[in-house]
DNA sequence: ACCTGAACACCGTTCAAGT
DNA sequence: ACCTGAACACCGTTCAAGT
């Protein structure tokens, strides 16, 4: 009798396009970008891989859908709750803090946002969306500011996030090594011409000051001089 | 007699680690990161692609070795022909415009070098080296930097080059597409929920500014202001 | 309708064997 | 000493075949 109800066999849930996307951003969370083979996929869903290959256009497409559905999450919800009586200066905070709440949860994904071509070349990294820009310029060109304004104000913003996250992922990707060693360059390079700290002075007296973590503060300092920047030009 | 000579055969030149990570980012830059693998890397110097490892710790150690071989041309060297008598400003001028020019001679492999740890976890892309950074510190703190202030202005300054650099290069690359159409949201949705310019007002109405190209002045723009609020900082 | 087995063309990498 | 052939374990992807 149940055969008429298809294909969930037993304890499976339906495969679809979502749940694929939401297991293949779970798996690299968890095992790195390097995990993220077809088969793999499969077998963490209960599925061989060619199964796959009935919602998803191979592997670039899984990519991009992957880094929409974390995109997706910078669209203007209610539970913002930002109102027309905010200002831009709340509502791009939001936005910057959000972006960077999704660089922390997704540090092996948030290079592949920043670095992949969004589908309309105009649009850049990391918003991306056509729903998160349209979001953006709506907030701005509704609170004030001209056409040109807005879009100027986005490009700063754009490359803004970019520099700030990437270093901070980066920073915080790179802990899991020891302070003290450095490695030397490249296995095949003869010993004598092994690298030491002791040729680089003030990197070596510097090191502890350049390894302190100030992403955080830094975050808040140069989103708090871009906002004043922006404030200027918008009130001349 | 020749049988000494050893192993050139012909006119083939000697198999060494600085020709083949020339050769890969010759490829690279030709044919896209896709396109380097072993076997195609082996096939460019006329050689099976199991010799490499003579000379090469795996496709991993490759990577690193091309990226420190562009980094290392930000070293500071008798051409800048920068003196002590030029200002801080003026070396920061020449490297922010070098690591464009790398940026913009390489745009296939830029973010792999902003994007890949460096050995020393404190370095930060995209000056990454030793050397560089040695540079760095060095030109700053020898003309009335403090050792903080030095430090900081290496972080803005990183900070600035990835988030302006990433998105022209990104914007360079996305130039091959048609500016006419957007891509529909992968192969397996269905045809009514294709996504329209038209319900994005704003970003339809703006789509002319937003895909107008002003990374250059932008970059100029950008770098002067960062240089001033240096200055600020410094002379305070 | 949805999934699988088998196959194809490609990977990176190792190692014994050739010269 | 330097390179290669053959092999291994893995890829992405296609397609006829199973249920």
């Amino acid at each position: 009798m149940s055969e008429q109800l298809g294909a969930e066999r037993a304890d499976r849930p339906a495969l679809t396009r979502g749940r694929i996307v939401d297991a293949a951003v779970r798996l690299v969370d968890e095992q790195g970008l390097a995990a993220l083979s077809m088969r793999h996929l499969g077998a963490e869903l209960g599925v061989e891989a060619m199964a796959l290959y009935r919602h998803i256009n191979g592997r670039e497409d899984l990519l991009e859908a992957m880094v929409d559905a974390l995109t997706s999450r910078l669209h203007l919800t209610d539970d913002w709750d930002l109102g027309p009586e905010d200002g831009w200066q709340a509502y791009l905070q939001k936005l910057a803090h959000t972006v960077r709440e999704l660089a922390y949860d997704h540090p092996e994904l948030f290079p592949l946002l920043v670095t992949r071509h969004p589908a309309a070349p105009w649009l850049r990294p990391p918003l991306r969306s056509l729903e998160v820009v349209e979001d953006f310029l709506t907030a701005l060109t509704g609170r004030g500011f001209s056409d040109d304004q807005a879009v100027a104000a986005y490009r700063t913003f754009s490359s803004f996030l970019i520099g700030q996250l990437l270093l901070a992922v980066a920073q915080r990707g790179s802990i899991a090594m020891a302070g003290e060693e450095v490695l030397d360059e490249g296995g095949a390079s003869s010993p004598n011409t092994t690298t030491s700290l002791d040729d680089f002075p003030l990197v070596k007296r510097l090191e502890g000051k350049l390894s302190e973590d100030h992403a955080d503060e830094e975050f808040e300092r140069t989103l708090e001089d871009l906002l004043e920047r922006i404030d200027a030009e918008v009130s001349r």
